[in-house]
DNA sequence: CATTCATTTCGTTATCTGGCGAAATATAGG
DNA sequence: CCTATATTTCGCCAGATAACGAAATGAATG
């Protein structure tokens, strides 16, 4: 546990959704497209950024298939961290913002993976932009949303 | 505590000259000019820097006259963030990078701040940048040991 | 009250980073 | 083997950020 690694998990850290995406992966398994729903990004871009916290040592990934699940590391190589993600679970649990990723987080969960990505496949670019009006936080989960209709 | 405090106090913690300066202030209680002699850094740069670490609660400071002192947070807003750096000064003990950035500042702390910024004024810009070779840390305090030669 | 000087603020510049879409990769199913 | 599809890699662009120097601020000293 170096001053590079530490460093390069808080730099993994001060990202908004990579710190929301990992906060979910500590709750259970996730998939990428189930990650790329909660984040509302495109799914490259989620892809990137599950990179950087596997090379932070903060996730593990798993192969099933097709799919790919990311999940909290069970021990991390930057131990300091490990003490910082129990706090942070702990301290968020009232935060709204954080609150409503779990809400939405349940809607994604909801969904078989397989018809999640179907959902996305047909949505195509644009639809889900338009969704998010507050800038507050991210809408929660149009594609889920929009096929409920 | 909140989620964007969190976020704030880590996204602080992701550089790496305010991640040394944060450590550096945690060991005790030093002057601007005493910083930007570690860093090897202008003066403004670490003003800035210090600036955001007070902004994210990581450091609290105290006017002296003209010098200005910045400590570790005693009670930080950021509770989680409390943990990770009590765990961060434990885990780098060891770390040759830190051991370097404590041994300049034993060599910082042995001059009077008085004398320290009259000797940065001399260097004058140029100089500084100039001693340092190596990419993989920071000279150890070129105005001090030009001063002792 | 003018000067000195430690620090901060401001404006500019170069680099880093996060975002996307398109193309590549890899795996399941026909 | 060929298609469909989940994820990653690549190339690009816009916005963020870290660095500097110059100018402003504010406190001690003559």
């Amino acid at each position: 546990m170096s001053f590079r690694d530490t460093l390069a998990a808080l730099k993994a850290l001060g990202d908004e959704n990579r710190l929301r995406a990992l906060l979910a992966c500590s709750e259970q398994e996730l998939c990428v497209c189930q990650i790329t729903e909660l984040l509302q990004l495109a799914p490259s871009t989620v892809s990137k950024h599950m990179s950087i916290l596997r090379q932070a040592d903060l996730v593990d990934s798993r192969k099933d298939g097709r799919w790919i699940y990311y999940r909290l590391s069970t021990e991390f190589a930057a131990a300091p961290v490990q003490a910082l993600v129990a706090e942070l679970r702990a301290q968020l649990a009232a935060d709204p913002k954080w609150q409503r990723d779990r809400a939405a987080l349940l809607e994604i969960l909801a969904i078989d993976p397989e018809e999640l990505c179907r959902r996305q496949a047909r949505a195509g670019a644009g639809d889900i932009a338009a969704a998010c009006e507050d800038n507050e936080c991210c809408a929660p989960v149009p594609a889920v949303r929009a096929a409920q209709r």
